[in-house]
DNA sequence: TTGCTGGGTCTGTCAATAAGACCTAGCCTG
DNA sequence: CAGGCTAGGTCTTATTGACAGACCCAGCAA
């Protein structure tokens, strides 16, 4: 029983050209940082514990793939430094990051909990990204999914 | 003007607990594959083009943090080896896997579209990961959510 | 002119990845 | 029962990346 996936090449999966970008220990917990307003190269440097060299390359190739963007800022009394920002491209990653944590918080929390939690500025409620499907039913387990190729899909050689 | 997020630790954060698990370039392309029906070493190695040893050591490590679990299996006229198979933890890994097909689909696929996509069993529709807050509201934009610091959160020293 | 500060570079060491050859247990066939 | 086949691995070597710690440097202020 051969599964069906074999069929069909990967050679332009998407998933794996995400993981070219951000699949590696430090980019997401940089990200973390980003989302929860901290621009600057020191104050990540002191809170992620990231040896500078390597915070400096990450920072480097987010800014290159464009979720990131540096922008200079003045402050009072200092010469003009720059900060690092999200762009449209480094937004759309949150329901990543959200996944990401609910799974951490379930797997790996101490036993008080979580230490973050994300909640919707207006009303107050945590914030998740459950499964549905767009028909509007929910996914309640991941086997009531089926892959199958989409228009990119190739068959292989 | 010090962002708040500088008063906590972040040294039980389950983001960077999880980063430390799956953060790497090859994890999530041998867990596509496994979503995917893919269960043994050379079907993924010919797939993914991991080089053998770092497959090896993926596979070791995901046995190892108990999201994939070894199966011994027997096909006829050969003798017994194994394969490799999700545990529950490594199942709602599938949450994740979801937002960064998507991520990727919408900025790193080819013109012709995304080679997978996911759908409902079921009905056929596909599937999705939308942010949305417990109280019902739909989640527009990142810009909508602000973290706040959970029941594990400790102060800085 | 000296010192402070944020955002870096330089250097050396050690661990991980990559590429490719080699190994091994058991089943089958001659 | 010798030899080949096969899935799931080691072994070796070269290259890249992570890490730690020292050092640098522009410009503002005292």
């Amino acid at each position: 029983m051969e599964p069906p996936a074999l069929l069909w090449s990967v050679d332009n999966c998407t998933i794996a050209r995400a993981m070219a970008i951000i699949g590696d220990k430090w980019t997401f917990v940089v990200l973390r940082d980003v989302f929860q307003g901290i621009h600057r190269f020191d104050q990540m440097r002191v809170r992620t514990g990231i040896p500078r060299q390597v915070l400096t390359n990450r920072l480097d190739r987010l800014v290159a793939e464009g979720l990131l963007r540096r922008e200079p800022y003045r402050e009072e009394g200092s010469r003009t430094r720059t900060e690092y920002r999200l762009t449209d491209k480094g937004l759309d990653l949150y329901p990543v990051l959200v996944a990401i944590l609910a799974w951490g918080d379930r797997y790996l929390a101490d036993p008080e909990g979580s230490p973050i939690e994300l909640v919707h500025r207006d009303c107050g409620a945590p914030v998740h990204a459950p499964l549905n499907c767009t028909a509007g039913h929910e996914v309640k387990s991941p086997r009531e999914i089926a892959p199958r190729p989409g228009p990119g899909a190739r068959r292989r050689v």
